[in-house]
DNA sequence: TCTCCATCGTTTTTT
DNA sequence: ACGATGGAGA
């Protein structure tokens, strides 16, 4: 009996497959993580294969620690030296050791999307860029998909000859590489992409990683860019032991330069490669399979493939209309309640996933009222957060002053009375001399026309020099409370006496917490805790990596943090159209963008092992109006017979009908109306406290009068018109004028007792 | 130089 | 609805 017993026959041909090129083509939940940990095993136990000579690219650092230590398991040692890591971890280490030999210097900072749109702003009115035609968004994210493109501003230069908005871009482009690097700094794509330039300029560097990683393993392949499968090429050109696992219809990261050629075209990029599907699942139920499988069939660009199970047929994917969001949220809260006081589920066992990060917001509050342990992935990143990017930028400072942005942040936080005017001079200066920001402040008193800003500059550096000493014998955290004790940052927060206040002391309590844990975790593992570790630990984790699997919480987040994770229940919440697919999508020209977010949908229909529940709302609030949205196309692309739309419960509690009390009914017509917080929660049916099973029912509506039974943004059908959404109903001396947008032949109006309308 | 108020635009999605 | 931004006034 050996471990490699338990796979099925693909899964152990794609792990003993050792030599050559090899695509994996692994559905949700067909165990690729199985495989690669057991092929990491087989490398090192049957082919005697150096740990130092695997390398395992992974999606996020969470992912990574779990290989690591699933390989742990399987191998009993050796496993800590197989490098396993994100890209961008991996890169920064490759970088750490050899910038230096493209012009760059090895401590260099890492720059998240807030100091880069610092950056481009200053860029901007430097070059004197019209920023209403020119966002700094967009700027951005054109120079990030240059890079994701390998693309450097000569060549888009080259390229924007008679383009006169591309040769302006390419002007930024190349004005903002410069910044960078008179700051000593990178941002998220330049790690990929001056990793590769390194490799493709040193010689000698490409060789000995080649040398190093004979064997790859690319774990999300479908959702690599451009640069970072160059990157993997070059890695791999010498052994080609090169095994990339994917899944085409999981691909949702096109928006940052994820390229699905990668993945379609691998055969051609590497002939003879080996080609192994993965299709039983081993992870949904019959039903969640079933619609995962019916949804993702609408998709034209993909590589047919059937999931099959031999799991149970399980419940029934659910289905829940509500009236509007908060109503939703309540539910969601409800039904998560129920199941841990019935001892069904614990907390940890359900994830609520949404299409955007604002969804968060009605389910936190539902949560808190509930008492219902919950933790937000993603979001405002925590290092994002104002009081702790000063201090970080303290730090930062600290450790290479040469960091302009880090700099400029601080200099008068706390206010020191350098204003606006000072630091003009100071940057025109330091310009000037062509030397950075903190030089220019340590020679201050040759800046002409300064005046008392002087004083107050040089107050500045000194603090910063005597910090920099400091640094060379404290702990990160001591230097951290040093910081603040210095420049009393908690001391002021406390005195403002705050809700926020008290707020943001707790995230630089958190902070300092961080720090701690860092030390401890390098102590652990016998490396140095260095201040430039610190930092670049945090400039590379995501939000998802902090995720603790042994704490019993739900979980909230967006499908995309979701992807490769797993969990026994899943609510899918907000299905409307609008908002999943987004309106953008829906009325975007390009056909592939609904493709991407329906593979979306995809992912997150399969994140669900035994229970799936889909809901959408009626109206919902957003960006200060209300909105009304009909259901997804997503969820109308789940047959029939694989969902259950609860109308049974509506019948076993006929107090709750809107139609037997008028009270309910004017509140109902209140949360209409005002879409308050106030009138949804007085209707407080799902409170945790509550009988078990309360639903309110989904034709609760809210009409003119009570002999409709359905109103605005109710889906119906009729006779001959077929599916449409109910759009208006206006009050007629008799009957009342219905106006419906149907799916085939549009907007009609019509009264309603003619019409007969159903709803359904 | 700082603080307060009005105006504006903003939403996908993240390493 | 919200947060960022910019202008006016202290």
């Amino acid at each position: 009996m050996s471990i490699y017993d338990t796979l099925n026959p693909p899964q152990r041909e794609a792990v003993f497959h050792t030599e050559g090129p090899l695509l994996i083509l692994a559905g949700a939940g067909s165990g690729k993580t199985r495989v690669l940990t057991h092929r990491i095993a087989y490398l090192m136990d049957e082919k005697q294969v150096n740990p130092w000579n695997i390398l395992a690219i992974t999606f996020t650092n969470k992912a990574a620690q779990e290989m690591r230590d699933r390989v742990d398991r399987l191998v009993g040692f050796g496993a800590e030296s197989v490098w396993v890591s994100t890209f961008h971890s991996a890169c920064v280490r490759i970088l750490r050791r050899h910038i230096d030999r493209i012009g760059y210097d090895t401590s260099f900072t890492i720059y998240d999307t807030d100091d880069q749109k610092t950056l481009i702003k200053d860029i901007c009115k430097r070059l004197d860029i019209d920023t209403k035609q020119y966002k700094e968004r967009y700027l951005l994210s054109q120079i990030s998909h240059a890079k994701d493109e390998l693309i450097t501003p000569d060549e888009m230069e080259r390229k924007a000859i008679g383009d006169f908005r591309l040769k302006k871009i390419a002007e930024v482009y190349r004005e903002y590489q410069t910044s960078l690097r008179k700051n000593n700094a990178l941002d998220f794509d330049d790690l990929i992409m001056k990793t590769v330039e390194l490799l493709q300029s040193c010689e000698d560097v490409l060789e000995s990683y080649q040398e190093r990683f004979r064997y790859i393993m690319v774990d999300e392949y479908q959702d690599t860019n451009s640069a970072q499968f160059k990157l993997v090429s070059l890695l791999a050109s010498r052994y080609e032991n090169l095994c990339v696992v994917g899944d085409d219809d999981q691909s949702i990261y096109r928006f940052r330069g994820a390229n699905i050629g990668n993945i379609l075209g691998f055969e051609r990029v590497f002939p003879g490669a080996k080609v192994i599907r993965l299709e039983q699942n081993y992870r949904s139920t019959r039903n969640i399979l079933n619609a995962a499988n019916h949804v993702i069939a609408n998709n034209v660009e993909r590589k047919a493939k059937t999931l099959w199970t031999e799991n149970d047929e399980g419940a029934k994917v659910n289905f829940r209309q509500f009236l509007n969001g908060f109503e939703e949220a309540e539910y969601v809260a409800g039904e998560i309640s129920k199941a841990k006081r019935e001892g069904r589920r614990s907390y940890g066992d359900s994830a609520i996933l949404y299409r955007t990060n604002a969804q968060s917001r009605l389910f936190e509050e539902k949560f808190l009222l509930a008492n219902i342990p919950y933790k937000i992935v993603g979001g405002i990143n925590f290092y994002a957060r104002k009081e702790v990017k000063d201090l970080l930028c303290y730090l930062k400072t600290i450790e290479n002053a040469r960091d302009d942005i880090a700099v400029r942040r601080i200099i008068n936080v706390p206010k020191r009375g350098i204003g606006a005017t000072t630091i003009g001079k100071v940057q025109d200066y330091a310009e000037y001399m062509d030397i950075s920001f903190y030089d220019a402040l340590r020679v201050a008193e040759e800046i002409p026309g300064l005046g008392r800003g002087l004083s107050k500059l040089d107050g500045f550096v000194t603090f910063i020099q005597m910090l920099k000493s400091k640094a060379a014998y404290m702990t990160v955290k001591e230097l951290l409370e040093e910081v603040i004790e210095m420049t009393g940052y908690v001391e002021e927060l406390r005195q403002e006496n705050t809700e926020e206040a008290r707020a943001r002391i707790e995230n630089i309590d958190e902070l300092i917490s961080k720090t701690v844990s860092y030390q401890e975790a390098m102590e652990a593992e016998g490396k140095p805790a260095t201040l430039e570790g610190f930092l670049e630990e945090i400039a590379l984790v995501a939000d998802i990596d902090t995720v603790d699997p042994d704490q019993d919480y739900v979980l909230l987040m967006t499908i995309h943090s979701a992807k490769g994770l797993e969990f026994p229940t899943v609510y899918l919440v907000g299905m409307e159209d609008g908002i999943f697919p987004g309106y953008l999508t829906i009325s975007s020209e390009d056909p592939t963008e609904m493709e991407e977010e329906r593979r979306l949908c995809y992912v997150g229909i399969t994140r669900a092992r035994q229970e799936l529940t889909l809901t959408a709302a009626q109206q919902r609030m957003t960006r200060g109006e209300v909105q009304y949205n009909r259901v997804s196309r997503f969820v109308r692309e789940i047959p029939r017979e694989y969902v259950d739309l609860g109308h049974q419960i509506q019948k076993k509690r006929p107090q709750m009908n809107a139609f037997g009390s008028g009270d309910a009914l004017s509140q109902m017509k209140m949360a209409f109306q005002t879409g308050s917080a106030g009138a949804a929660q007085r209707n407080n049916a799902y409170s945790p406290s509550g009988p078990p099973g309360v639903f309110k029912p989904r034709d609760f509506q809210v009409t003119k009068a009570d002999s409709l039974d359905y109103g605005v943004g109710d889906t119906v059908r009729h006779i001959k018109f077929g599916v449409g959404i109910v759009k208006n109903i206006v009050e007629g001396g008799r009957d009342y004028e219905v106006t419906v947008d149907f799916d085939k032949t549009g907007v009609k109006k019509m009264f309603a007792g003619f019409a007969k309308l159903k709803k359904l």
